[in-house]
Order: structure tokens, then C-alpha cells, then sequence
DNA sequence: CAGAATCCTATTTGATACTG
DNA sequence: CAGTATCAAATAGGATTCTG
């Protein structure tokens, strides 16, 4: 079976997750369950509040992530992921893996190149 | 079975298909078999040469295309699904299924919204 | 026919400072 | 603690013109 471009959905899974730190979110929160933005801020090297605050909210827009306010002071947030997002997991794990392969595959052609420059 | 987000090889896979058109071209390739240039300019309608000749480089680049040049004149470039590349093609069906799924997601979610404000 | 080159706009990401 | 606001830099995408 194959898909008619004209009809293609690909694009609606691929923006969600597209985001230079989405993905590592999503993996993140799958792998460590619940947790708080300064958690996760710690947790994701180089990440700023601002692009954590951002790909958070384009997640929880799409019902991919889900936010829970305590009102306190000072305030306490919790992000986890939905039910719903977890449908997400198997399109994680094949790119990961395709990915993985794809990285062993470049590196052989590399290899080859410069045993045949020689 | 999870992955650890530092070792996170999602990005390689969807760094090959983000692109306003890779997906698409990746399926009419996919669907229609080896193609001219100009053939595929047509099939696409609203991409501009620019547009296609990048996105094919980049896939060639990565070895998910193939780009034959027949020296004659007029020139003649024909493309193809490198075998390779078809790897992609499970993780493409994925996310067009899951996007689909996703599609209608959100039509319930509005329709909810709009029940609730009335 | 299949592009390359140029110019321009829009979107994304990042650094930094500020706030209830 | 969990953000917002602002500004600057980088990248993606598009319109148009030119060429072997």
C-alpha cells in the first residue's frame, strides 16, 4: 500500500514533532514520568526557560502534554504526558532506531571514501 | 523498552524528512518510481526549482535519493528512491497513519469546545 | 531542460533582563 | 519557581532573473 501525496498526512506528526528540543522532551517525560519545569530545565542541558516554556506549550496544544498548576507560592507546574501522546511512542522509537542505523551508515561512507581518495 | 533521552537518535531520521515538500516528494517518488525533473516540478504544484533542487540535494546527500544525469542536450536528470532510502518508507506510513488519526483528534476536540460554549 | 544566482521575507532559536 | 518581554542572530522558504 502506498500513500497518495496529494493526501499526505505525514506533515501533522512531523510538526509535532518538530522543535530542536522537542523530541528529548518527549523522551524525557516518557522515560521519567512526571515533572516539574525546573526538573526538567535541569535535565536538558543547554535548553533556555524560554524554548523549554515554548516547545512545552506547542505540546500541550496538541494534547501531546499535560500541565497541572498547583496555586501556591512559590508556584509549582507539572508536566507529564498525555494518554493521548503516549500514541506518539512507536514513531519515537522507529526514528530513533532508523536514526541510529543512519548514523552507522554514514560513518561507512565515510570510511569508504577516504579508502578510496587513498 | 525506553530510550535515554541523551542518547537520543531521533533527530537524524527527522532531520531527513523535515522540509516543506521532503515528505511529499519522498512519497511520489515512492509511489511513481524513478522521475525527471521537470516531471516532478509539475506533479508539485506551488514549488518553486529553488525549492525542488534543494530538497532533492539534501535527500541525495543522505543517500535517500538517487540523481542519474544523462549528458545530452536538452539535459535530462532523472531521481529515484535510492534502496536505502526506502528504510524510510515504514516510518513515513506511520506518521500519514498517525497523522490521519491526529487530524480527526482535533476536530473532536473543537466540536467538544463549541458543545461546552454553548 | 535543469539548474544557479540574487534578493528578500518569515520563522526559529538564543541571550539576557525582568516579574508575580 | 515558573515564567514574560525584548532584541539579535541564524535558518528556511520564496520570487525572480539568468545560463549551458
Amino acid at each position: 500500500m502506498n500513500i497518495e501525496p496529494e493526501q499526505c498526512r505525514v506533515e501533522d506528526a512531523l510538526g509535532i514533532l518538530v522543535g530542536k528540543w522537542k523530541p528529548i522532551i518527549l523522551l524525557h517525560l516518557l522515560k521519567n514520568g512526571t515533572q516539574r519545569f525546573s526538573e526538567m530545565k535541569r535535565s536538558l542541558p543547554g535548553i533556555t526557560q524560554k524554548m523549554l516554556t515554548k516547545q512545552l506549550r506547542e505540546l500541550e496544544d496538541e494534547d501531546i502534554v499535560e500541565r497541572v498548576i498547583y496555586p501556591q507560592v512559590p508556584p509549582k507546574v507539572e508536566y507529564s504526558i498525555t494518554e493521548y501522546g503516549r500514541s506518539l511512542e512507536p514513531i519515537l522509537h522507529a526514528m530513533h532506531e532508523w536514526g541510529t542505523k543512519h548514523t552507522l551508515h554514514k560513518m561507512q561512507k565515510i570510511n569508504q571514501t577516504s579508502v578510496q581518495s587513498n
